[in-house]
DNA sequence: TAAATTAGGACTAAAATTGTCCTAATTAAA
DNA sequence: TTTAATTAGGACAATTTTAGTCCTAATTTA
């Protein structure tokens, strides 16, 4: 259910790599060397997270890239947009326009709030707490009783 | 980020559907024709619900489907389920056996604590909050506490 | 028996994702 | 100043996934 694309794994994976080389930088060569993914796909993947700002690259010999964030600043929401843009649960929950089913929707917007719910959560996990694995995450019911309303008006 | 499928949408707009149907049965035909989904895929689709006994049909002249269950009974991960299997966030999170990078990996583990908070969260809402659009969801500890309104515009 | 349904599955079409490759620009070092 | 190493950008192909179509069989009611 709910799968990041590989790409999105992929580039965690690196980011997670590049944390490790502080300030050196690292050519995706090597980046692919050390973590098996073949080298076409970790330059793409680079790119990709150079132009999100998560990455800062420099070019001819010597060059690579590196951070441009602490690991405990790239959140796993920053590393899901970077490669799946800002797209939502759904395809009727960012915009309705153009859905031929409108007026006979009434799930559309709450699956707009799921959307929001699991952004959140996403927002609050760091590269850092991926690397150790020590996320400690909140369920719903955790939390229920709590004054959270967030409410949806349609029309 | 993080989309579901075309089909597990509709699928939810024809639970709805059905849900106010009561006890009647609807047929497939009928439910194409309220919900302006093409009908081999509503066919499709509530053969899918009907093996993850979400739903139950009556074959012959006046057969149809109906639900199983109260709308209040089932949950947002049921519906996902049903059409995504019980798959997870990453390929490599429900089981690292033929990961290629397996020993150089450090972050599936902390993704797949990723999934398990989303599907308790999916656990926590009905398809009856679907409906009426009031699901309380919480979300991190920077708005523990806060009584949060935010107001989409939807068309 | 005839008509209205669902069951099951094969198949095609479309879309999205992943992987490959090329040329240009840039930089460091020989 | 030349050469080698490197990223930038993007076109393209291959693969995989998703969505949509269609057929035949089974079942049920009238």
């Amino acid at each position: 259910m709910l799968k990041i694309n590989k790409m999105t794994d992929y580039g965690t994976v690196i980011l997670a790599e590049l944390s490790s080389h502080h300030n050196d930088v690292a050519s995706a060569a090597e980046l692919a060397s050390i973590t098996g993914i073949n080298l076409p796909s970790v330059s793409k993947i680079l790119k990709v997270l150079s132009k999100a700002r998560l990455v800062e690259s420099s070019r001819g010999a010597n060059g690579g890239y590196k951070l441009l964030l602490k690991a405990s600043e790239i959140t796993a929401a920053a590393i899901i947009d970077a490669f799946e843009g800002p797209l939502s649960i759904t395809d009727c929950s960012s915009t309705r326009v153009n859905c031929k089913h409108e007026s006979n929707c009434c799930v559309g917007p709450s699956w707009q709030n799921i959307n929001k719910a699991i952004r959140n959560m996403l927002e609050d996990i760091t590269l850092l707490d991926l690397q150790t694995n020590n996320y400690k995450f909140a369920t719903n019911s955790q939390f229920a009783g709590m004054p959270i309303n967030i409410e949806t008006k349609v029309h």
